[in-house]
DNA sequence: CGACCATTTGATATGGATCAAGCGATGTGG
DNA sequence: CCACATCGCTTGATCCATATCAAATGGTCG
């Protein structure tokens, strides 16, 4: 899981092991313990970090930069089951293997911990136990919710994908987003030309604006909210 | 939650309190403590257990029946997020309130077991803090396989389906299916019309063969799980 | 038996997929 | 600094899987 493997587009590039980082400024989740514990370890943009079904001997925190975590079917189909942004753990599994596989998106700092020395501590101190325990339970409340995309249009989604991500990064009115638009089709189980032509529609609602293609300013936020339905 | 409020239909049934029965044959998890710890209910058919948005004051484990948790949007649209049956723990949460619905499909028993009591269990005997951390992941795994439904075809959401069912109720080579078509189409996000199709296709095809409604045959599982894909 | 409800079956409509160019950034080598 | 290739994205035309609308059927229960 740690040693590299060949990138989804045929690179071959291998992560480099950092000094520790001083705790930083995360948005997310407050998994103290982790961050203390782990080694700092660089992945390139488009690495894999870990493949399904692979043991899941390590768990994750994003320090910087953007993690897909998606499954694949035999005929190449690809479901992207999360986005992790810094401050997010990821890779948190009981069983042996990992149930999804780990790609950076961007050039990522991310913090690695041993998933048997925590479970060590976890043993002896019932807070560490109830706060991998409370990890487990928000990240199944996010795939529960996100589950609502199948009976959604392609409208709601786009619209509930945009108020997902402006709210997990707080930059005012706009949203930078990390990932291609095929990493948000693959999300929402639409084609990248579906989610093209809806983000116009939203334009051209006025709901939205596509200042670059990667920055997209919320312009009416109610508008997207009584979309998401 | 455990006061019985009306049910979809319009009937409106209140739920008897049964004296502690013997652990039965469940055929799913081994959460022992919760049967140990809980009060036995009995749910008609259509029953509400608890509503999403109320305080999950309470764990519940299926001891006969079917139940189903859902989520529904405001114009109606439903989703059902899981089956539950003779063996599951459902109702699982770490924040105060339900993230989802639930009902029971056919008349249930259930054991009942307040959260504050096996919390106040778990933080002394960390072996139950694992369990429920255990029964949190296992979920979390369920809901990611179930994710990929988003990516399949409606042949391959039946077939899969139906080998679900066919390994949770370990009976021969039939499947005997508690939920309605309504159900099973709000669960793989098709319509009714769609699922009865698609049944009659895989019938056609010799993979199943629909004996009465709501029991299957499966004559050819490795057709089914071609298609499964 | 008769009414009702779940399910199936049929006809038609449509949202999003697919196929196929265009286009505009970004980077590369001359 | 500019042709030129590349890549990610957009735009357009057409197709198709599934939804929708509408009956017909059949099983269940009073």
């Amino acid at each position: 899981m740690l040693t590299q493997t060949a990138t989804r587009d045929g690179s071959f590039k291998q992560p480099t092991i950092q000094p520790r980082r001083a705790p930083h400024a995360g948005n997310a989740v407050q998994a103290g313990t982790i961050e203390l514990m782990g080694a700092c370890m660089s992945f390139p943009a488009n690495a894999e970090i870990y493949g399904e079904n692979e043991p899941a001997d390590y768990l994750y925190k994003v320090i910087s930069g953007t993690v897909r975590t998606y499954k694949v079917l035999v005929d190449g189909r690809r479901q992207i089951g999360a986005f992790h942004l810094p401050g997010d753990v990821f890779g948190l599994e009981t069983g042996d293997e990992h149930a999804l596989s780990a790609e950076a998106i961007t050039d990522c700092k991310i913090t690695v911990i041993k998933r048997s020395a925590l479970m060590a501590l976890a043993a002896r101190d019932n807070e560490v136990a109830r706060e991998m325990w409370a990890l487990t339970a928000r990240e199944l409340q996010r795939v529960q919710e996100h589950s609502l995309v199948l009976i959604k249009s392609a409208e709601e989604r786009v619209a509930g994908f945009l108020l997902e991500m402006a709210e997990r990064v707080p930059a005012g009115g706009a949203v930078e987003l990390p990932m291609s638009r095929q990493d948000i089709a693959d999300y929402l189980g639409l084609t990248i030309e579906t989610v093209s032509r809806t983000l116009k529609l939203l334009e051209d609602a006025a709901a939205i604006e596509v200042a670059k293609r990667r920055r997209i300013l919320l312009r009416n936020r109610s508008a997207l909210r009584r979309l998401n339905s």
